[in-house]
DNA sequence: ATTAACCCAGATCCGAGATC
DNA sequence: GATCTCGGATCTGGGTTAAT
């Protein structure tokens, strides 16, 4: 009782750092000092795998704690626990990242962060940026982690949380599982709000297992004070007379060596409460300056992405401007061109302009006067997109939630291209950025998580309608990929070992006229996509190269096809425009490149000088058409 | 046992176009 | 202009598989 009493002001300071370590307001480094030796193992703090404390005492949150009040955990112990602890961390962090496995308190800080902004959930239908924050904050914590990554782990957890709990019959009751009590107090938290694992006298004691050296020292010294008060107060040491003296001078003894032991309790404690507020102060400069840094940072990081957004606008600007420069050249050309063609005409040759074709006669200019969009300069295809007003603006440029047919027929084809190496076992993903890749080589900007997306999606609608409309017209709109996939599973089917004995009694010959059919069933597919939008049943329709990659570059005279094409060939480069106008010019007049590059059928006997009244957007686009598939001939 | 990755189905929301 | 329909995007939950 006395030495409560004579060490009630210090345990009081004592428990209000406990307390204050337990309420997580304060990070303090509750490193034993070094007058402490007592029995009781000084905690390891490591964290990571080599620290067994960590990891197999579920309650010892210390190493969480500290991350999570640490905007960089691994500086910062430099400072408060050397470098070696440092060195360990990191070592930690790169297997694990080497890994790709979430370590305990990885996972811990997600599920924290993402109990911190449940409630703001719940109003938002978008989750993505949310992941982005949590991504965000974990990195802040020092961890690496994609908002994907984080999103797929926190279901995962979630789910195997879900499993343990609801499986009674198992030999385990779920609460071994080691987020039990997190993902219980996420999900059954009244105010959506992560609690900490511990309950306050639990904490407590972790801290004083942890750190419980001043305690055990004062709850030992003062077991140890009561024991001598009890003793002094012993009335059996006043039953013997004779052995008062001593007895006196035992307790004059004792009394001393408690008044030493007072005073060196206090020292220590002193000492310790020295130490403490040393640390404490050390810990608020680090963490003032981290916060002083990062303000930089950020303001550092703005500046250069304006300078970026600056630098990128006046690019496009400059791609702007020469593009337009182009097209004004090549217009003036085949203004001139028009004219001498007219001229060398005679006038009995001169066909009616058909009512719908006068006005791309009378004037080429306006027919070939896209949209101003399409005419864009960027070379990428994504300018058309512009014109979706729900467009976002991604890397710089115009991105769109929804993709053209066109994108989507160009990633059918890469995604059919690589379908054999999809089949084969291992991960995907870089299969996908490949795919992703090659949709940006073809003007696409499309990550391989959206190409994926995409895919999944379209073969999720495709199966649906293929069995929901068994009876499908044969323009029917309702799955526009219809024949490009059904073929796709078609082959699918040949290919598979279970149909080979089925395909094997198949002939060559019948292979290669399957194969044919197939190739056919391809362009009416394509000729399915042109007639839907319904225009120019004198144009024949395209073709596509099944056995050419490049063929994702679909020819057609669908305008928003064609107008990638002309983004494609003119404004990536692929040819030149010089040489696009000569080949123009110089075009066969036979109907050999007619089928093959989709060359209108009246423009099969296109000739310079009866060309003017031809010479409409759809003959254009088919001279690119065949410009460009003569190109890749010519690369190839 | 645990986890990451993959896959799928269903629900929902939203935008665009068609229809009235 | 209001309403309806359709297609696409997104989210969510659950299952599976292979690796650890």
């Amino acid at each position: 009782m006395q030495s409560s009493v004579e060490f009630n002001g210090v345990s009081d300071h004592i428990h209000q750092l406990l307390a204050a370590r337990s309420a997580h307001s304060l990070p303090m480094n509750l490193s034993p000092p070094p007058f402490f030796t007592i029995d009781a193992q000084p905690p390891d703090l490591r964290i990571g795998p080599g620290n067994p404390q960590l990891q197999n005492n579920p309650s010892n949150e210390l190493g969480l704690f500290r991350q999570l009040h640490q905007s960089d955990p691994f500086k910062d112990n430099k400072n408060a626990d050397g470098l070696e602890e440092e060195e360990l961390m990191t070592d930690n962090r790169s297997i694990c990242e080497a890994s790709n496995r979430w370590p305990r308190e990885e996972t811990l800080a997600l599920l924290k962060i993402r109990s911190s902004i449940e409630a703001g959930m719940g109003d938002s239908n978008v989750k993505g940026p949310i992941w982005e924050h949590v991504s965000r904050k974990l990195a802040e914590l020092g961890f690496n982690r994609s908002a994907k990554k984080c999103k797929e782990k926190f279901e995962n957890v979630s789910k195997y949380y879900k499993k343990t709990r609801d499986s009674a019959n198992t030999r385990q009751d779920g609460r071994s599982y080691r987020f039990f009590n997190e993902l219980e107090a996420l999900y059954n938290g009244g105010n959506n709000q992560f609690k900490p694992v511990e309950t306050l006298s639990q904490q407590k004691t972790t801290v004083q297992k942890t750190n419980g050296e001043p305690n055990v020292c004062l709850n030992s010294h003062s077991s140890e004070g009561t024991s001598e008060e009890e003793t002094l107060e012993n009335p059996e040491t006043h039953a013997n007379p004779s052995a008062s003296d001593q007895n006196r001078k035992k307790r004059k003894r004792k009394r001393s060596s408690l008044e030493l032991m007072k005073g060196f309790c206090e020292s220590m404690v002193e000492q310790l409460m020295h130490h403490q507020e040393e640390l404490q102060n050390r810990l608020l400069e680090a963490v003032e300056k981290r916060d002083q840094e990062r303000i930089a940072r950020e303001g550092e990081w703005k500046m250069q992405e304006m300078a970026r957004l600056n630098r990128e606008t006046e690019i496009r600007a400059q791609e702007h401007a020469l593009a337009s420069d182009r097209e004004a050249a090549i217009i003036e050309f085949l203004k001139k061109f028009t004219e001498n063609s007219a001229e060398n005409q005679s006038p009995t040759q001169a066909p009616d302009p058909k009512p719908e074709e006068a006005p791309s006669s009378a004037n080429p200019t306006n027919s070939l006067a896209l949209p101003p969009e399409n005419h864009s300069p960027n070379p990428n295809p994504i300018t058309e997109e512009k014109s979706d007003q729900s467009g976002v603006v991604n890397n710089g440029g115009f991105h769109l939630k929804r993709w053209p047919r066109s994108e989507v027929i160009c990633l059918i084809r890469l995604r059919s291209n690589l379908d054999q190496r999809f089949n084969e076992s291992g991960s995907k993903g870089s299969l996908w950025e490949n795919i992703s890749k090659g949709m940006a080589q073809l003007g696409y900007n499309r990550s391989a998580k959206r190409c994926k997306e995409k895919w999944e999606n379209i073969n999720k609608y495709f199966r649906k309608t293929k069995d929901a409309t068994k009876s499908r017209p044969p323009d029917s709109k309702t799955c526009p990929y219809f024949h490009l996939l059904s073929n796709l599973y078609q082959k699918k089917m040949e290919l598979s070992p279970t149909q080979k004995p089925e395909n094997s009694s198949n002939s060559t010959a019948t292979l290669e006229i399957e194969r044919e059919n197939e190739v056919e069933r391809e362009s009416e597919s394509l000729r399915d996509g042109v007639q839907t939008v319904g225009e120019r049943p004198n144009v024949l329709l395209p073709s596509i190269d099944a056995g050419d990659d490049r063929g994702a570059m679909i020819m057609t005279h669908d305008p928003e096809t064609s107008r990638n094409l002309y983004d494609e060939t003119v404004m990536n480069g692929k040819i030149s425009m010089e040489r696009m106008v000569k080949e123009m010019i110089e075009m066969p007049h036979g109907h050999g490149h007619s089928h093959q590059c989709g060359v209108p059928l009246n423009m099969g006997s296109l000739h310079a000088s009866d060309a003017q009244e031809q010479l409409s957007q759809s003959a254009f686009m088919a001279l690119v058409c065949k410009l460009s598939s003569s190109n890749y001939n010519t690369d190839e």
